[in-house]
DNA sequence: TCTGGGGTCCTAGGACCC
DNA sequence: TCTGGGGTCCTAGGACCC
C-alpha cells in the first residue's frame, strides 16, 4: 500500500492532499484539541491552518510513514521526530489510528483473497501473492491480473498501491518498489542483470543497516558486485546460512513458497516512556506501567485465544542499550497476575541503576488455548516460580499514592 | 530533546539426557 | 596426557522487517 498510514488519513482530511504530511508516534494532543475545537463541521471542512504543525511537536517518537510531498524534503519512515522537524518544519503531523489503519488493513486484503486466494500476510500493509493458479495470472506477464487487483482496491477504499511481479517473492518485493505510487512493474528472470544488478546491496529484503555498511567495508555497494563475489567468500565474511543466502538473493535464487496461514510465535507489548525513568525515584510510576503491560499482554492473549509458556521482559536503558531476560513455567498461562510475577522475577536479573526509556512484556512459547489438554492452575499456584517470590518483593511495586518522606 | 511498537529468525553457550 | 557423540531445550543478544 503506498503511504498507507497517510493515505488512510487523507481519505477523513481530503483537504490535505498534496501537502506535506507525516504520521508519527508520540502523544496524541494537538489533534483531540482541533477535534473538539471544530466538533460542530465535518472532518474535511476543518481548515488546512489548523492542523498541528512538526515545529510544535514535543515528544520522542518516530515517523511510521510521509506523505510524497513531505518525503520531497528528505523526510521518511522511522526518521527521529526531531530529524522531521528540521528537514520539513511546515509538515501536519497527525497521530497513528491503529483501529482505521487495522480496519482498512482487512479490507485491501479481503480484496486481494477473492480474486486470488494464494496470499502471505506480511504485515498491515503488505502481502505477497501467488499468481501461478489464478486464471489470467499469466496474461501479459501477471500485469492485467496486477490491474485488476489494483482498481479493486481503489474501488473498495480509495486508496493505492504498487505491485511488482517476477519468479519470486525477492524480485518480486524488490520490483513492487520500482514504480511507486500506484505502480506496476513485471521483471522477468531475464532482466536480473538489467534491472536488479544496479540496485544498491540494500535493497535486498534480508540485508539492513549493519550488513550493508559490512559490504560496503568490503567494496561491495551494488547486488551485481555482490554476484561477482565468489561464494566462499562470502561463507567466510558472513557464515554458512547467511554468506550462502545473499549470494542466491544476488542471483535472484529464491524457491520459498506463498505461505497462507501462520501461528504466531510470541506477543508482546512495550512502551518508551515520555521521560527516562529510574527504577528507584520512579519505582510506582514504572510499577503502574509495568502492570499495565502484563494486563494488556493477558488481555491479547486471551482475545485471541492464545497461552505462553516463556514471560520475558525486555528494557532499554537511556544509553539505548538493550538488556531481556525470561523466564519458562512449567504452564501455559495467559493470567496476568501470573505473568506479572514471573515478569517481576526476570526483573530483578537485571541491572536497574541506570535510567530506563523503554520498558516491555512478552509471552513466548504460545499454544492455542483450546488445544490445551490439561488447564493451568490458578495464578499463584506454579511451583517453577522460585520459592523467594514469595517472600522478597517486587523490585518495582504497583502504583500507590506517593509517600510524603523520601 | 536523537532514535516507536510489534514481530520473526538466527546464533551460541550451557544444561541435561540417552 | 585426558577430556564420546548426538539431540533438545533454555536463555541472551542481535539483525532485520513492516
Amino acid at each position: 500500500m503506498d503511504a498507507f498510514f497517510a493515505s488512510v488519513e487523507l481519505l477523513r482530511y481530503p483537504q490535505l492532499k498534496g501537502l506535506p504530511v507525516v504520521i508519527g508516534g508520540g502523544r496524541r494532543g494537538a489533534d483531540d484539541a482541533l477535534l473538539q475545537r471544530y466538533a460542530d463541521r465535518p472532518l474535511s471542512r476543518i481548515p488546512v491552518e489548523a492542523f498541528p504543525l512538526l515545529r510544535d511537536y514535543v515528544g520522542r517518537g518516530v515517523i511510521t510513514t510521509a506523505t510524497y510531498p513531505a518525503r520531497q524534503f528528505g523526510v521518511g519512515s522511522a526518521m527521529g521526530m526531531m530529524k522531521a522537524t528540521r528537514l520539513c518544519p511546515q509538515a501536519i503531523v497527525l497521530p497513528v489510528d491503529f483501529d482505521e489503519v487495522r480496519r482498512f488493513s482487512r479490507t485491501f486484503k479481503a480484496v486481494i483473497r477473492e480474486i486470488a486466494p494464494v496470499m502471505e500476510d506480511r504485515g498491515i500493509d503488505e502481502v505477497f501473492i501467488d499468481f501461478t493458479e489464478v486464471p489470467g495470472g499469466q496474461r501479459e506477464g501477471g500485469r492485467v491480473l496486477a490491474r485488476l487487483i489494483q482498481k479493486s482496491i481503489f474501488e473498495a477504499t480509495g486508496l493505492t498501491c504498487s505491485i511488482g511481479v517476477a519468479p519470486n517473492k525477492l524480485i518480486a518485493k524488490m520490483a513492487s518498489e520500482f514504480d511507486k505510487p500506484n505502480g506496476i512493474s513485471v521483471v522477468f528472470e531475464e532482466d536480473l542483470a538489467s534491472r536488479i544488478w544496479p540496485l544498491p546491496v540494500r535493497k535486498i529484503n534480508g540485508i539492513g543497516p549493519k550488513s550493508g555498511e559490512k559490504l560496503a567495508g568490503l567494496h561491495v555497494h551494488t547486488i551485481g558486485e555482490l554476484a561477482a563475489q565468489p561464494r566462499e567468500w562470502l561463507v567466510d565474511n558472513f557464515g554458512a546460512a547467511y554468506g550462502a543466502w545473499m549470494h542466491d538473493a544476488a542471483w535472484g535464487r529464491d524457491d520459498r513458497p506463498v505461505v497462507t496461514e501462520s501461528e504466531p510465535v510470541s506477543m508482546s507489548r512495550e512502551t518508551t516512556f515520555e521521560r527516562d525513568l529510574h527504577a528507584v525515584r520512579d519505582r510506582a510510576e514504572l510499577g503502574a506501567i509495568f502492570t499495565d503491560l502484563c494486563t494488556r499482554v493477558a488481555d491479547d492473549l486471551q482475545r485471541k485465544g492464545y497461552v505462553g509458556k516463556t514471560i520475558g521482559i525486555k528494557l532499554r536503558y537511556d544509553d539505548f542499550r538493550t538488556a531481556t531476560r525470561d523466564h519458562t513455567l512449567e504452564h501455559y498461562t495467559a493470567d496476568a497476575a501470573l505473568i506479572r510475577r514471573t515478569a517481576g522475577q526476570c526483573l530483578k536479573r537485571v541491572d536497574l541503576r541506570q535510567r530506563l526509556r523503554l520498558l516491555g512484556v512478552r509471552v513466548g512459547k504460545l499454544a492455542r488455548a483450546e488445544a490445551l489438554a490439561t488447564p493451568a492452575p490458578p495464578s499463584g499456584s506454579d511451583e517453577s516460580s522460585p520459592r523467594v517470590a514469595e517472600h522478597t518483593p517486587d523490585l518495582f511495586q504497583d502504583a500507590r499514592p506517593a509517600p510524603d518522606v523520601g
